[in-house]
RNA sequence: GCGACCGUAGCUCAGUUGGUUAGAGCGCUGGUUUGUGGUACCAGAGGUCGGGGGUUCGAGACCCCUCGGUCGCCCCA
């Protein structure tokens, strides 16, 4: 039979394993953890949806849309999309199960989501997010409640060290406009001195040559108009509400007033906890207020407010995951040892210890295996000039539960 | 889509201005040693040097193409 070629992964995806798909688990785990803290409710969302859904929410002339998504036709001629982003699907679920019931909802999910780009340090084409929202709340209040969880959790996650929160307001849909407006006046005067992508940006998307890093566009960035300038009476007293808030909670955060939004729902609240840790890949979690979106869905004006944050991002800075530790590893140092080895192992498995069992390969070596994967107590069974021999040692002095696995280990054998 | 760097055993890498049968460490398997002991030694398995073409008496080393990886740009978590 000729062998094939073996396949190769998709570019941009990850087989996660050991020590990497610890971490992982670890940030899934600490978040599911905090949300259920701040009374969020888990959401389980398919991974397709109409291309509709994202097409109209996050605009036509977006990069996701108009050159990132996975996108396909099923056998029954619908297009269909991986999902690109959470918000979408969660505003399309909102809408389709009637949930306004449930308004004011505070929900969070977390999985795969897909993003046809080139990969890089913390960026893939298959990524996870973890994600929170609140639809259905018009209030700063949901800001500051969104934003001190997300600060929880990086604390404890102990990533804090490093992270800072960044903070900004885009204005209501009036004082948004009238701050556009007022860049691409300002930027088109200075075109001469853009760099050639900012041009491009001053067409598609002006508020992103704020954030540009072209140096050549820094200096004229910084000089751009403030949406301060442009903010109304009741934008600035939402942003001074949130801030108020987080002050607070006692989370530290500072004003970026150049942080912008990538896609066109965004208003009022704009945040991102950066770090400089990841290379190009600076923001760690990031979000904003976005009431248009759901109208864009053929939805009724709602209000909502939300943060993703990317679980390989998170899970590359965590640094206080522990590995999965064996706490009892059993030794067959010889092979008529071997059947009893199992039933003592499912002993304390049953029992809820985290048990090994070196029962193969050559009897000689087994013990030293055991030892190398440093588990809490060793115990070895053996057979030596026709002697029985069974022993128990603690090699972890600091282990909790010795008592427990001495005293099962005691009534194994006598009874 | 664009740019830079990189592809040699399962893993981490050596491999001299191109020169004979391509190496080491770790890991794996077996053996000896040790016998409350993560020791030491021996042996074995495992490589079309990413793939294709070219230059040359001779290419893992040089050139071209291609595929893959990494990092960066765009965009974004």
């Amino acid at each position: 039979m000729a062998k094939i070629q073996t396949p190769q992964p998709v570019r941009g995806t990850q087989d996660m394993f050991g020590e990497t798909e610890e971490r992982f688990a670890h940030v899934v785990s600490t978040f599911e953890r905090v949300r259920r803290l701040y009374g969020f409710k888990g959401l389980q969302l398919p991974v397709i949806e109409p291309t509709a859904v994202f097409a109209r929410s996050l605009g036509e002339a977006t990069d996701v849309v108009s050159k990132e998504m996975y996108s396909f036709e099923d056998r029954g001629g619908d297009s269909i999309t991986l999902r690109p982003e959470f918000t979408a699907g969660i505003a399309r679920a909102y809408l389709t199960n009637g949930w306004q019931q449930h308004a004011p909802m505070k929900v969070t999910a977390h999985g795969p989501l897909f993003r046809y780009e080139r990969p890089q340090k913390g960026r893939y084409r298959q990524f996870h997010q973890i994600d929170a929202e609140i639809i259905g709340a018009a209030e700063p209040a949901a800001d500051v409640e969104l934003l001190v969880m997300a600060d929880q959790l990086l604390y404890e996650l102990g990533i804090k060290e490093g992270v800072t929160l960044e903070l900004n307001t885009l204005g209501d849909a009036e004082s948004r406009d009238a701050w556009r407006a007022a860049l691409v006046v300002y930027f088109t005067d200075h075109r001469d001195v853009l760099s050639e992508d900012s041009l491009a940006r001053l067409e598609k998307n002006p508020l992103r040559i704020l954030d540009s890093k072209d140096p050549d566009d820094r200096g004229v960035a910084h000089a751009a108009p403030k949406i301060d300038e442009f903010l109304s009476g009741e934008a600035q007293d939402f942003f001074g509400a949130v801030t108020a808030g987080l002050d607070a909670a006692g989370v530290a955060w500072t004003r970026n007033a150049k942080l912008v939004r990538g896609l066109d729902y965004y208003r009022h609240t704009a945040f991102e906890f950066t770090t400089d840790r990841l290379g190009a890949q600076g923001t760690v979690l990031g979000g904003g207020r976005y009431d248009g979106l759901i109208e864009n869905l053929g939805g009724p004006a709602t209000p909502a407010v939300g943060w993703a944050a990317g679980i390989e991002r998170l899970a590359m800075l965590v640094d206080n995951w522990f590995p999965v530790r064996t706490e009892v590893a059993v030794v067959a140092e010889h092979s008529e040892r071997e059947v009893e080895a199992v039933s003592l192992t499912t002993m304390y498995r049953r029992a809820g210890f985290q048990a090994e069992q070196f029962i193969t390969g050559s009897p000689r070596k087994r013990y030293d295996r055991a030892k190398k994967i440093e588990p809490a107590i060793l115990i070895s069974l053996d057979l030596r000039d026709g002697v029985r021999s069974h022993s128990l040692n603690l090699l972890d002095q600091g282990y909790e539960r010795v008592g427990d696995v001495t005293s099962a280990f005691d009534s194994f054998y006598i009874g």
